[in-house]
DNA sequence: CAGGCTTGTGACGCGATTGTGACTGGATTT
DNA sequence: AAATCCAGTCACAATCGCGTCACAAGCCTG
């Protein structure tokens, strides 16, 4: 599967309704009633336009996340205006990129043109390195030394998720929001049980413990 | 200038009153009449109280966002009740993040530590470093010259404390304020149990004392 | 549509954490 | 030197949070 390039933006504005034209289409089906409001999409690239202003955006940033379709796509958010805040809180709901819109049809094709390049550069990068753990995100396997890690979908994005922040604190809050869980609300005792789950797996494969308990905190992903 | 991570509630509740000591202080002179009751804060974070629950809140959160001495503050709303209206309100007003009250002490102070990892990941990540040992505030890791410190939770507090407070006597009733223990009141001896707790810690170590005691006074950690 | 796999949740038990009183030994004072 | 003071340490109990299990509902697959 290709790499995707998404971009999310509250505006798409009509000049770009056309921009991309005669590819394969498909639909974000489970985007629910915020979902996306139109969806223009090439086999490189997709531009989501989103009903609501605010939140919307956010939160289809972490479905986006959250769904093996696009769990590896080159999320870029096009923001209002640029300010710190709203940079930020794309970057945190999952997006790699920003850029500051509203966009002009060159300004876009510029961006996807560089994105395209980097792509191949990205495949390489598509592949998460973390002492005795590997991370490969093209075949969504993850191995400890060469010996696979038998892992259920969620409990592979748990692990994709903690090993994005290594050495950082994660709350249970982070780590339902991470995985896109929203909707509906998750226990955060439930938590618990996936860091469980994943911790099982990993010591299934030879593998040692990673994961550190930061109690009445979260969870921390030790690294060196 | 540090990242001020800021916390707005409209039930500071007494027990936080004096929660955040002997820091330097600023007002927010340009509340206006519907500013905040109270402000209690510190080089890393603040708490805002405000009088009137609802509006005052969300007009607070504006006008913190708008000033440029917190511009790239972390803006934290302690919501009454958990439900959507309200949180969306909160994030459209400028919000970081939320919480649902009401919060303990400790529990605030963990949070914001918390916080500090995260709002701080673009800048270099927040770390104390005196002599050989480190101290990563993201990770909430402590070592000796890269060797692990094992600490429970209120240890690595006392010392996170003692850590930014070097070479400065601190009496026995500072380090209980100062880890947000005052309901229920701590007896002033239990503070040398956690001292000799996190001394064994290092020492488990292989690290050396560089708590020293002040007879009939307090504690310094002693640097350089 | 049946069967198995996945996943969220309540319950349970255990272990970790932590405040406290008591005891001890060294330091300080008278 | 005796008396007093004070810090270090230990054992213990109460509490709190985490790991785990079993179960049920959901979801996918054939």
């Amino acid at each position: 599967m290709d790499v995707i390039n998404i971009f999310l933006t509250s505006d798409l504005g009509e000049s770009l309704e056309d921009f991309v034209h005669d590819q394969r289409r498909f639909t974000f089906d489970q985007m629910g009633p915020e979902g996306p409001k139109r969806l223009v999409e090439g086999p490189m690239w997709a531009f989501v336009d989103w009903v609501m202003p605010e939140l919307a955006g956010l939160e289809l940033c972490r479905r986006l996340r959250a769904d093996p379709r696009t769990i590896d796509a080159h999320v870029t958010m096009v923001l209002e205006e640029d300010n710190p805040e709203d940079r930020r809180r794309a970057l945190r709901a999952g997006a790699d990129d920003y850029v500051v819109g509203p966009l002009t049809r060159t300004a876009v094709l510029d961006r996807v043109l560089a994105l395209q390049s980097r792509t191949s550069e990205r495949q390489a990068t598509r592949r998460y390195e973390l002492g005795a753990l590997t991370i490969d995100m093209s075949s969504l396997q993850a191995r400890w030394n060469e010996t696979p890690i038998v892992l259920r979908p969620n409990e592979f994005r748990l692990l994709r998720f903690l090993a994005e922040n290594p050495n950082r604190v994660l709350t249970r809050e982070d780590l339902i929001a991470g995985l896109g869980k929203r909707e509906p609300a998750i226990d955060e005792r439930t938590v618990d049980v996936w860091i469980g789950r994943l911790r099982r797996a990993i010591k299934a494969a030879g593998g040692g413990n990673p994961l550190r308990t930061v109690r009445s905190l979260g969870y921390v992903f030790d690294l060196g």
